[in-house]
RNA sequence: GGCCUGGUGGCCAAGUGGUAAGGCAGAGCUCUGCAAAAGCUCUAUUCGUUGGUUCGAUUCCGACCCAGGCCUCCA
């Protein structure tokens, strides 16, 4: 049995010790996304919380179950597929590949299932069928509505009260203003289903009762999503399926925050204010968005501005140069002599290192504190960082490091970091940065040339006048014992991509 | 109007009934031809305001102020 951890409920809004259903197993369903357009960084966020938690979780041996639907018709694609004058389906399904390409780059593991609304149409259809036999949803005009009246604990998940909702306008056919839709009648040229209620489609919540359902059984152990979804799509599920199955349908509810920008105003297609995936790899390697989310409390809002990305990559880089000190560094004898003869910085990188996995395990255990671990993480490369300034490090601290280098492999296990070889990563923010400026490479590896023969023939005027040049062109050049590197230099506007 | 979050140093932010992680920015220093990078040191007697509970609260309770989310599609 894998050992335990405590999550924050968004139904009793406190933090419950985790109890699955079965012993070692969890079943976790999470809301994709409706696919009409590309993803943004906001449903990025909530990519990477899920992603993170269900690596975490096998990690520590549990035999997790991830679903993420794809709700592949609705009224948004319908209508983007009529604007574009294409069939609704050939969109949903040129989002979706367009979703894997972003998923791909960020690094994301696929969850083990991903159903989508119009191969689900038969489930969906049987449940909406019991929900009507057990008398909560009616027919009305070709359209399923769910009775909310008849469910007497509509509301509990978000503390809402049936009377006290601000009514929406009154559909025709409906009985209370709160009432929602099971099935769409279908509208001519809309696509559309058999089902014993005529021609139509599924309605938004539907979907995921159906699809978890199927996928994971009447009761599952964890759902989650955006904060956004808790009202009214989550109190919808529940009622949906619990009137349908006759039992409790989510164990645990977990949220997560939304990205805000200035002024706490949050992110959303609707606001005209996103900024898609795609365009944010363009400049920044993808672990720079995964560290920035995960510095945060996965239920935090997250602000979103122009420092945002630039400081992430900024913090990924330390890292990076943290552990490629430690592999460059040798060394034969028992970390304990080391230590002794290397002083009080030895003894701390020791002594963090070894710490480090139960930190991380402590912190993430404790409603997925992500925040604290990597507060760990930066503890421990600083320390790695000071090791090496001392001479004798790199020909005797290998065995002092050992634990550092397993912690920034658990890293990369467990929350995506530090996943590649620092070469490539720093080879990657060069041409990614580069490539978004529109300097060239080869130009840049000419200037940089030409200075270090000046630097040669100590022409210390030549060669600053060079550097002035390439810091002109965002180019930081750093000269070291083994000869020049350069970097782009991060500025805010870049975030902007 | 109803429901729900949150207010921690210049900025972002974690956290706790016993005296404030981490990051950024800033200052000084080490290193360097000069820089940069990295490292070191410093930077909140204080956690929105105000009552209360307590030996003790930033942490618990109440009131108030402020900001934001949801109640319509939204990760």
């Amino acid at each position: 049995m894998p050992p335990g951890f405590r999550l924050h409920n968004t139904r009793s809004r406190k933090l419950e010790e985790f109890t699955p259903l079965q012993p070692g197993k969890i079943g976790l369903y999470v809301c994709g996304m409706t696919v009409y357009d590309r993803a943004h960084v906001g449903h990025a966020r909530a990519m990477v919380v899920f992603d993170t938690f269900v690596r975490y979780l096998r990690h520590r041996g549990w035999e997790v179950t991830f679903v993420r639907n794809f709700t592949d018709v609705d009224d948004k694609i319908i209508r983007k597929a009529a604007e574009e004058g294409i069939e609704a389906s050939a969109l949903a399904e040129r989002e979706i590949q367009a979703f894997h390409r972003d998923v791909d780059a960020m690094g994301l593991a696929r969850p083990d299932i991903e159903p989508r609304v119009t191969t689900s149409i038969d489930q969906i259809v049987a449940l909406i069928a019991t929900i009507i036999e057990r008398g909560h949803a009616y027919a009305a005009d070709g359209n399923v509505w769910f009775d909310v009246k008849s469910f007497e604990s509509y509301g509990q998940l978000s503390g809402q009260k049936v009377d006290e909702l601000r009514s929406a306008d009154p559909d025709a056919g409906k009985r209370e203003s709160a009432d929602f839709a099971l099935w769409k009648a279908a509208k001519p040229g809309e696509p559309a289903w058999d089902s014993p209620w005529g021609q139509g489609r599924p309605g938004w919540h539907i979907e995921c009762s159906a699809m978890a359902g199927t996928e994971l059984g009447a009761t599952i152990d964890i759902h989650g999503g955006g904060l956004d979804l808790v009202f009214p799509h989550h109190e919808n599920e529940v009622a949906q399926s619990e009137a349908g199955h006759g039992c409790r349908y989510v164990n645990y509810w977990m949220h997560n925050g939304l990205l805000t920008m200035a002024a706490g105003v949050k992110m959303g297609k609707s606001l005209g204010n996103v900024v898609n995936i795609e365009d944010v790899l363009k400049t920044f390697p993808a672990e720079t968005l995964r560290l920035y989310y995960l510095q945060n409390h996965y239920r935090s809002p997250l602000p979103w501005n122009d420092e945002a990305l630039p400081e992430a990559l900024g913090m990924l880089s330390r890292l990076y140069e943290a552990r490629d000190i430690a592999e460059t560094m040798r060394g034969e004898e028992t970390p304990e002599k080391i230590a002794e003869a290397l002083g009080a910085d030895a003894i701390k990188v020791l002594q963090l290192g070894r710490a480090f996995e139960e930190q991380l395990y402590t912190a993430l255990d404790e409603d997925f504190n992500t925040s604290k671990a990597l507060a760990n993480l930066l503890s421990l490369a600083r320390a790695v960082n000071r090791l090496g300034s001392h001479k004798k490090a790199k020909r005797r601290a290998g065995p002092l490091v050992a634990p550092a280098l397993a912690a920034f492999e658990l890293v990369g296990r467990t929350m995506g970091l530090m996943t590649t070889p620092t070469q490539d990563f720093l080879e990657e923010v060069k041409d990614k940065r580069l490539a978004s400026m529109g300097v060239s490479r080869a130009e840049v590896e000419r200037l940089v040339a030409d200075r270090e023969a000046q630097r040669e023939a100590k022409a210390w005027a030549e060669a600053d006048k060079i550097r002035d040049e390439l810091l002109a062109m965002s180019i930081i050049v750093m000269d070291g014992p083994q000869g020049s590197r350069w970097k782009v230099r991060l500025e805010a506007a870049d975030a902007q991509a």
